[in-house]
DNA sequence: TCACTGTCAAGAGCACTGCTCTCGGTTTTG
DNA sequence: CAAAACCGAGAGCAGTGCTCTTGACAGTGA
């Protein structure tokens, strides 16, 4: 690449992502709650002054690894879908409800910086919506396809959307072109509750009952298929 | 009341709940993760030190917060379900939907507190799980009582969960005598998908789309109860 | 070649945190 | 009434995010 013209600026540019990497390691291990700048600096050999030459407060290192995390699970989830490009729109869905799944059980600290609490006072900047969007713009991609090839079934009982919520729900539509509005509804709603789901595994609202959740979440994920009509009803019988 | 004997009994007991109420103030404020013991004693005239002999440590503090916040959430969805004691299931069903929202947003902190993030290397104690089991019982006993008064759907075409899941389902059964597990499995992935809404509007993921979330939080919920059995398809068309 | 300019790591220091320990004084108890 | 338990106050430790200053270095134009 040799992307930096000067020697500094590469040098730089290396150091900023030897600090990610070791508050990745550090997030990973402690927690994005107990995440310290002091630590990172004494990994790296550093003094803690310093890294505020790369990063000009801790909310700053945190937005970026949030857009880093946002990214990485962009990138699964993306990935998943691209190595079953020529499946059935259900399987595909499927498989990207499971990537998430996976993405969030082997990075869970970071999966908790984004789909957590918010940190109080922080507000995230614009810079992170585009890389947090890109999970749902693949899922109503893979609706839409699934749309255009006839695939998805009628679901002519569910629900129409009227008035503020038909605003809303087409914003959606704009992305997912021909694609009925209650479909799109109803994808809001599963996708609600798949993030729902995974946050219940990993932060322990599920022991007792459904934990472990493999199975829970297979069925969860088929059925909400069936749901928006990935499914027939004839499949499995909904 | 005068529960506590001594004088001394009393004074503590009240002073454990001054400094819970300071706690919650400033939790409301700054957030669990600026929640800073010196601030509280600060707030009460007291000096640090003196916190410790009422809360041994921050965590031990927290989990106090956790409970209490638990109390309050399931108080307020029985007491949601006791005002529609004589409603519909599905009535009943709403209303507790819409209380434990409401609540949510009137207490986002504590919602966050107790739904958000976990902290790392925190440990819930035991002591929690009965107060944070509140709103699913609840939520398994309209659909029981639903289900005695033959007003649940028969949803034949629900698949009957099986193997480990089966069991899994069982935890629920024991707490709804006569519910078919198809219906309790769907029940639980409801409740997954009520919380993730919940969680989705007051962490921010909804802005762009489906916020302000009145409207989307209501249609959700009304096609999630006809998904459980509690709405008749004749009534909304599923 | 040399001075200028911008960048860098380092260090000291500020205000804050959770937490521990000790010290007197008060209250409860035997 | 004396012993035991409890209490708040204060000092202090190790840690935190962050700011400011200092001296060293690299790149650039004269």
């Amino acid at each position: 690449m040799n992307a930096g013209r000067t020697a500094r600026e590469r040098a730089r540019a290396e150091l900023t992502d030897q600090i990610k990497a070791a508050a990745r390691r550090q997030l990973a291990t402690e927690g994005a709650e107990r995440l310290s700048l002091r630590a990172i600096s004494r990994e790296m050999g550093m003094v803690s002054s310093a890294l505020y030459r790369y990063f000009p407060s801790r909310d700053d290192l945190l937005t970026a690894l949030i857009i880093d995390a946002y990214d990485a699970l962009g990138a699964a989830a993306e990935s998943a879908a691209a190595a079953k490009d020529d499946a059935h729109p259900s399987d595909i869905w499927l498989a990207v409800c499971a990537a998430v799944r996976d993405w969030a059980r082997a990075n869970p600290q970071e999966y908790a910086l984004i789909y957590g609490s918010p940190v109080t006072g922080y507000k995230a900047p614009q810079t992170t919506v585009e890389p947090a969007s890109r999970v749902p713009i693949l899922m109503l991609g893979i609706v839409t396809r699934a749309n255009t090839h006839g695939w998805l079934a009628r679901l002519d009982n569910a629900p129409e959307p009227t008035g503020r919520l038909a605003e809303q729900v087409d914003v959606l539509a704009a992305l997912a072109i021909g694609v009925p509005r209650r479909v799109l509804l109803r994808v809001a709603i599963v996708w609600t509750q798949l993030f729902g789901m995974i946050s219940f595994e990993l932060f322990g609202q599920l022991v007792g009952t459904m934990d472990p959740a493999d199975d829970f979440f297979a069925e969860a994920c088929k059925q909400m298929a069936t749901f928006i009509g990935l499914r027939s009803n004839a499949t499995v019988g909904f």
